[in-house]
Formats: C-alpha cells, sequence, structure tokens
DNA sequence: TGTACATCAGTGAACGCGCGTTCACTGATGTAC
DNA sequence: TGTACATCAGTGAACGCGCGTTCACTGATGTAC
C-alpha cells in the first residue's frame, strides 16, 4: 500500500512473529495455516513470502525467539529463593493453563519439536541449554544444581501439557497441584514464593 | 478381495490399530494421512472405512487403548521397590529415546490431545486416571503417593520429549540421567532397579 | 509549488498437491440346490 | 459332485477442500526536476 520508513516492514515482521507465535501454541505447527498466521497480523496470504523464506523458516524464527525470551526471563528474576518458588507457582496456575497461545512454547510444542526440520530443533536446543543454565543458577549452587534444574524444567512443561490434556478439572487441579509438591522435591527444599508475582 | 470368516474382519481392524499407533507416535496426529495409516496393515485408502467412521474415530481408538495397555503393563509390575525402578531405568533409556513408534504415547503426543476432539480427550483422561492409579499402588502407600504418582509421569514424560527434541546427543542423555535422579527425589528413596527387565 | 516517476509492502487469484471421505465396482469365498 | 448365486472385505478413481507457495499487479508514498 503504502511506502514508509525501514521501520515499517520490520514493524509488520515484528507483529507476524508475535501473532503466529501464539497461533502455533493454540493450534500447533500443522494446524495453523499461513493464511490465518498472517491473518492475525492484519494481512493477506501473499505477504507472508515479502518476510520469510517459508513456514518452516517461520517456525524456527518463532522457536529461537520464544526459548531466548523464556530463558532470559528466567535470568532476570531476581536472586533468592522465592523468585524461582513465585515461578513455578505462576508456571502452574490455572491461567497458564487455560491460556496457552500466551504461554511456555514447551508445554504447547515439545513433543512437535523431534518432528521438525534441522533448523528447527537446533533453535530449540540452543534455547533449552540457556535455559537449563538459567534455572540452575537460581538453584542451591551445588554440583547438582543443573540435574535440578533440568528435573524442574521437564516436571513443570508435563505438568502442564498433562493438565491441559485432562477433560476432569478436578484431575487437572490435581495435577497442578502435585506439580507444585513435586516442584519442591526436585529442588531440594520447600517452595515459599516471594510476594511479588512474576511473569511467564 | 475373499469371504472370510468373521475373526478376519476383526484381524485386519487390529491390524489397522496396532500400525496406525506407531505411525501416529512417529509422525504425529496430523503427520499421518489415512493412505499412509492403512498402507502399513498392506490395504488401500478406501478400506480405511470399512473399519472405522473417521479418523477422529480412529485416533479415539487408539489412544484409548495405548493408555490403557500402558495402565496394564504397570498393574501387572510385580509388587516391590525394584521393579517401579525397573520401569524408570527402561522408560528413560535410549532405546525408547531413540523409538518413538514402539513407546509411550504421552511422550509422542501428549501436547496435542488438548486440540483433539472430546472423544479423544475423554478416553486419554480415563487412561491417565488409570495409569496415575497404578504407578500409586507401586509407591510406599503414603498420602501422598497419589501426588508422587503424577510428579512421576509427568517427569518421565517430559524427560523423554526433551531428551528427544534437541539435536545435541550430550545434552539429551544427560536429560535421560537427570530424568532417572529426579525420578528418585520425587518417589523419596533411591531407585535400585530390580535384575530382570522390564518392558514398556 | 507542481508534476512525473521509481519504489516496494501488500494484494489476491492461481498453481499443484495431498488431505479425508465417498462410491461403484471386483472377485474369492461359502452356501443353495 | 457340479453349477449359480449371494456375500462383503477390499480396490482405486474421484470428490471438494485447504494447504504452502508463486506472481502479476496495485497504489500510496518519497524523490527528482
Amino acid at each position: 500500500m503504502a511506502r514508509y520508513g525501514p521501520e515499517h516492514k520490520a514493524a509488520t515482521r515484528r507483529r507476524i512473529i508475535e501473532t503466529s507465535g501464539r497461533r502455533f501454541k493454540s493450534d500447533g505447527f500443522d494446524g495453523a495455516g499461513i493464511a490465518a498466521l498472517v491473518g492475525d497480523a492484519g494481512l493477506t496470504n501473499g505477504a507472508f513470502y515479502g518476510h520469510f523464506d517459508s513456514k518452516d523458516h517461520l517456525i524456527a524464527t518463532i522457536v529461537s525467539e520464544q526459548l531466548e525470551a523464556q530463558a532470559d526471563l528466567v535470568a532476570d528474576l531476581p536472586v533468592g529463593p522465592g523468585s524461582m518458588a513465585a515461578y513455578v507457582e505462576a508456571y502452574l496456575s490455572p491461567a497458564h493453563r487455560d491460556d496457552p497461545a500466551e504461554g511456555c512454547p514447551s508445554a504447547a510444542l515439545l513433543d512437535e519439536i523431534v518432528r521438525q526440520p534441522e533448523a528447527t530443533r537446533h533453535a530449540y536446543t540452543q534455547g533449552a541449554a540457556r535455559l537449563v543454565d538459567a534455572i540452575a543458577h537460581h538453584l542451591d549452587d551445588d554440583d547438582e544444581a543443573r540435574q535440578r534444574a533440568i528435573g524442574l524444567y521437564t516436571l513443570l512443561v508435563s505438568s502442564l501439557q498433562l493438565a491441559r490434556a485432562v477433560t476432569d478439572p478436578d484431575l487437572s487441579d490435581e495435577v497442578l497441584a502435585a506439580g507444585r509438591a513435586n516442584a519442591a522435591r526436585i529442588v531440594g527444599h520447600p517452595l515459599t514464593p516471594a510476594s511479588d508475582t512474576v511473569p511467564l
């Protein structure tokens, strides 16, 4: 339509990335088509290829960004035991369970990563490695911090997946509660959340 | 082709269920098409609808059967702490990681269940509830057995998902090893596998 | 200040393709006589 | 024992549809003069 400055195209690309991230997390990689992905950003199908080479390219970009953002968020959490507890509480909240589009990319998409092209799996791997490091920094500094960090992340991810999958609301709530209790077992001490809430 | 006794059609249906279970677990629900699903059973596309109303119906049937089979297997494990330890070891083995088609349905498909029709989600829910009970029966009989059972299952599932997703073999092995250590933290005591191996 | 032009982000029809599903048909068998 | 027929599991072409991708085109803008 209009010819704008160079920041305009970058802003559109950003908008596609952000709306597509939500779409993929609610509908899955296969379930979200190009028309829907760019439609959410207020564009029509053809516009997509002015910003990305292919759907696979978009997926790789989004997986990278989402994991990096999650790692940044954990890395930027205030130090001290209360903040990790607050993170666990926010992660296993009903709000997070009920809104996959805005939540953790691993909870929404982890089992589909292995079926993606190499570039996407590589992007996921790098992000996951950074995230494990970031979580480990918040745990007690013993030689098992990394081990506990991996356990905490996997426990959180699959607890949320299970809580979402299940149709029985009581069982779903029970899964979230069990996740909190077992998170404490993995980190090795009770989790008392800091009073201030933490984002996801 | 031929007109056989009534056990023949049942056998074909069984074959479709079994080969499709593997297909879905390696390619995902969306990634496996009707032609491939029945092709694995030695049939052509049209034959499918003599056995199932729709692809969704097949999916619901398979999800139900796979979860029930997993619950049966755990329920039939010999009592005693060693057998659960052996199960954890088999579950988090490189062999299981490297062969999704023959493995745990939750590890392969959990995050896709929430996007399936009600019937499939319901089938999953029933199977998961039975499975949690079965695992709890093998844990110490305290009032937290169910909580620990939920934690153990979710930890196993997501550890395997992460170990599969990641392209770095060292990180993948580290994830499996961490899973074993954290499984012990969740059940509350060291896991010393019984000498005899356990199937999946 | 006014007009002609180059730019280029976005449009939307069209492409081939594989999907889930339907359906008229095939042909080997068991049964009737 | 031999022949005609009913059965019905499976075939494979065809259906409409939505997918990812391509491409000729549009039209509002900044720039040149």
